[in-house]
DNA sequence: TCAATTACGCTACTGCAGTATCGTAAAAGG
DNA sequence: CCTTTTACGATACTGCAGTAGCGTAATTGA
């Protein structure tokens, strides 16, 4: 498996990744200089460009790296599964500085690669959306014909729509007016 | 009106734009080098920073420039005019780069003043739908407990949604699922 | 005519992402 | 031991956005 070469040193990304989360937490997407980070890791800028192609990239990676993945289990209450997986969403989008996702977004249309690495972070919950909302079709709380995929969209979009055009804020609020919105006003037990 | 020393070249806002428009057209948002644009217009790169102060803004006084305000006129229609009104949007943002919203995203995250502009740039089209779709809510084809503002975030933001993050294809199809899934499946009169 | 004022062009600069080149270090295989 | 192979560090470079400084052109007012 090891190849003929030189070995890679197994330390570079660690340092590189620690270092790179360290300059975005305090300024956000511009502020993360590809050559600060490789000075603050002591690796030589080539080599980091060796492990990642574009600043993107490294983002995505940083990003990926970052994120716990919080697996959703879902119970027997669609509405209450659903309401919470939106709030959730909204406030991890809230709590994300909107530079660093308008960024990602600009990275992704531009970078094919960097689109899919984007796309796969996002994939899991997706479907954990999609798969609740399918859900809640099955349970009456949404009529039959509307599509859940489309429902999805127009639970998370409606997000990514404040946070990088309208810049309105993403509040619990909103995120609860929105399920409203779909599955209409909720009914006491 | 007219100040005290040497007026401006009144000419170098348009010769600027014009060769801005011939810039972005082939390669979008990042093939516009401000160098170039400069030395196109005949004007010097310090000119052009002095009428505007950054990329971004220039490019956004060049897409409103471009832009040729299509007055919508309501009907008595309201559902006719929603799914015109949201297929026109569809249609605009499918011919745009994916790139060139994603970095105007980018730049109104980053400078205030790009923001309030790339948002002005929306408002009447905003006002349009939201305008429709109170109608439509007035006409009972849409629930009394859903508030029109958050219906056209659920109108048009899964259209920047898919354009931004799932990277799927906005077609005339698509916009007019959106429209049934809000409007509940079209009734033959 | 002359001073004040404002705009312009020009040159030079910083910091940035990304690339090319080259010498050298560390491993494997002969 | 020696060659091959791969990784690394260092330096230097390009093109870019944006800024600073300066000399000069065009206008107004005295």
């Amino acid at each position: 498996m090891a190849g003929r070469g030189r070995p890679r040193d197994t330390g570079v990304e660690g340092r590189v990744l620690a270092a790179a989360a360290a300059e975005i937490r305090q300024g956000g997407y511009d502020a993360l200089s590809i050559d600060r980070v490789a000075e603050r890791a002591g690796v030589a800028k080539t080599t980091l460009y060796r492990r990642w192609a574009s600043k993107a990239e490294l983002v995505v990676a940083l990003i990926t790296n970052l994120r716990e993945e919080v697996p959703f289990e879902p119970t027997d209450d669609p509405r209450g599964d659903l309401t919470k997986l939106v709030a959730t969403i909204t406030a991890n989008l809230a709590a994300t500085p909107a530079t660093l996702i308008a960024d990602l977004a600009a990275a992704a249309a531009r970078e094919p690669r960097v689109g899919e690495s984007v796309r796969a972070l996002w994939a899991e919950r997706h479907r954990a959306v999609t798969a609740v909302v399918a859900k809640a079709q099955e349970a009456g709380l949404v009529l039959d014909h509307v599509s859940p995929a489309v429902l999805v969209d127009q639970l998370v979009g409606p997000l990514y729509y404040r946070l990088l055009v309208t810049g309105e804020p993403l509040t619990p609020d909103y995120a609860r007016t929105l399920i409203r919105s779909v599955l209409g006003p909720e009914e006491p037990r």
